[in-house]
DNA sequence: CCGAAGTGGGTGCAAAATCAACTATGTGTG
DNA sequence: CACACATAGTTGATTTTGCACCCACTTCGG
């Protein structure tokens, strides 16, 4: 469903093939959404089945042919239904804050280990967010579509932000 | 996966059926997962299978059979293991967040309302998160259950406090 | 020259999650 | 009395996701 629409989105941007649209899910987009390449092969061809998309072989020289896929105008209309029809809300679900709310069945430092270890994990993300976030040209963020990318990454920095600053209390305050 | 450790973590906490663990699962445990009763009750299924809890049916007067379920050593073991393998890595994932990214596709006007939809709604869950949390005895705070509790839902409340910084700070600059 | 990594695409399978019914009975409200 | 809601649990179908493979060819490093 909503792989869907990211991938409209994408598409929308430029045509591309499955393995471009894996490469944006990894880099640009892997701050708030990933997808594995079985799952966006299959997408794919359900937006073309849909008429949401069709396919343009394109051969080249050394590499495989390149099935490049362009959005239809009944692609970029669901697309845009889906972003008029309002703000989606989704529950939270963080495995993690399970290991917190039970970590109480384990020793003391025990506890402090699980935390620390996110601890970590979590300065690393936010440290590669925030080296993302210094190759965005930010002459560019004037046009709207630049600053709503850019914006995306910068929630993804201030989540992240908070987790370590909430780790912090917690490591402090463990009784 | 993830299901099963939390449902051994609440059976760890005292028996219960599969109505109750729902009931859980929409309060006590809404701010970081939820989940469908039919999972629920599933779930339960495979733990018996596999031993890590018994089901004790209990005939109650005017209400249904209670099918009480209770945790076994190899449920604890198979729970503490889970805690002790290390904080668990998830990605992020927030289709709002896609929304935002693909926002460009509507006019200013629509983006904006996009973006107050959401803050209206964060507010609310963030507002739900704090009458939770008055709810919680501090002095009870003090042992080391209830601190780990109550920091989680301290979590939900931190992480919807900076999506509402955001939303603002994103409202006020939007091109 | 060998092997690793990159380009490009795909299949099969299983687990996890969601949606929508359906079964009973009891209790409280208008 | 009808109706909604709470207790308690179950089934079927479908979607979503994740993991592990498989193909073929090219380019680059040592």
């Amino acid at each position: 469903m909503v792989l869907a629409r990211l991938i409209l989105g994408l598409l929308c941007l430029s045509p591309m093939t499955g393995y471009e649209l894996k490469k944006h899910f990894d880099s640009s987009i892997n701050h708030f959404w990933n997808a594995d390449k079985a799952q966006i092969y299959r997408t794919l061809a359900q937006l073309v089945d849909k008429g949401y998309a069709t396919v343009r072989t394109v051969a080249q020289s050394n590499y495989p042919d390149r099935q490049e896929h362009h959005i239809t105008e009944a692609g970029r209309e669901a697309l845009v239904q889906w972003l008029s029809a309002g703000a989606v809300q989704s529950p939270e679900r963080d495995p993690f804050m399970g290991q917190v709310f039970f970590a109480a069945e384990l020793e003391r430092d025990e506890i402090q280990n699980l935390l620390e270890e996110r601890r970590q994990a979590t300065q690393y993300t936010l440290d590669d967010y925030l080296s993302q976030r210094e190759g965005i040209d930010m002459r560019a963020a004037a046009d709207r579509r630049s600053f709503l990318m850019a914006a995306t990454l910068d929630h993804a920095i201030r989540q992240q932000a908070a987790e370590l600053e909430w780790l912090d209390a917690v490591l402090e305050y463990l009784p």
